[in-house]
DNA sequence: ACGTCTTTGAGAACGGGTATCATTATCACC
DNA sequence: GGTGATAATGATACCCGTTCTCAAAGACGT
């Protein structure tokens, strides 16, 4: 778990002390492979056993996210959501509306179009969020 | 106001009745070229002498985005935000995380890249929301 | 082990968005 | 122009994700 001992050296120098709560968090967020809100995140925890309260989720959370170290995920629903940032291994979300399911994709055209746009109006883009929604592939084929 | 009009004329047509704080929303959302919230339109309203209802107003968006008649847009901060839809000049936006401007712009290159994906993973993209967010070419050159 | 300072957890507080409900306004019909 | 059925409206209570508060517990240098 390259990601999981990355994260907790970085918080652990950032703030120069550890905490239980945020390695609960971080080695959780860890096995993940897509985003997780802080509620589940907050869930998965207490049904594994652990006392953690919903403020510390929240507190891990945002010093990761201030360190660059997770992704911080909108799918326009209202809550956010939270992936380990893999920068070799960037990608974007896929939302059905039918049945919620969400589903990551990468397109390095995508990309580059992107980091296009941004230099030509003088932006420094820090972060970039695509999300298409739209019916999958199943809910295209059922009733709908 | 072409926008403004086809829009009342739909919103009537859908339900059978007109409406003072309707026209209203409608109106200021048609004389604004990128998005606003429902507390931005309010206030809007508001300051404009009209007794308008934060209520009538979250309805009349809901109304709109239902017929397609607006885009809604998210910016990541938790705060719906709302712009006609113009299918002839479709358009994302940048937002600079220091000043927190918003601008527009619009790329065919991004549009093509995206349908390609969506195509090749079996999906009927219904809408897309692409945010870059960053420092803008102003803040980057201030202090930061 | 001790003291200091950070983290933690419970719950209150905050804010955007939605639901409720009595009142008002619209419109087809007369 | 009335009239009645029905939708729209506005004030406010409510929901829920997120943040704030604060006392208690834990981590680390000494």
């Amino acid at each position: 778990m390259p990601w999981t001992d990355a994260t907790l050296d970085r918080l652990r120098e950032a703030s120069g002390r550890s905490g239980g709560a945020r390695r609960l968090v971080v080695e959780l967020l860890g096995r993940q492979d897509c985003c997780l809100s802080a509620q589940e995140i907050h869930d998965g925890l207490r049904s594994g056993g652990a006392r953690v309260g919903i403020a510390s989720v929240y507190r891990a959370l945002e010093g990761m996210d201030e360190l660059g170290l997770v992704q911080r995920v909108d799918l326009g629903d209202g809550i956010a959501r939270f992936e380990p940032a893999h920068e070799e291994a960037h990608h974007h979300h896929l939302v059905c509306d039918d049945c919620g399911k969400v589903e990551p994709f990468e397109d390095p055209a995508l990309e580059s179009a992107i980091e296009r746009v941004a230099g030509g109006r003088g932006y420094a883009v820090a972060a970039h969020d695509v999300v298409l929604r739209g019916a999958c592939e199943d809910c295209r084929h059922d009733g709908d």
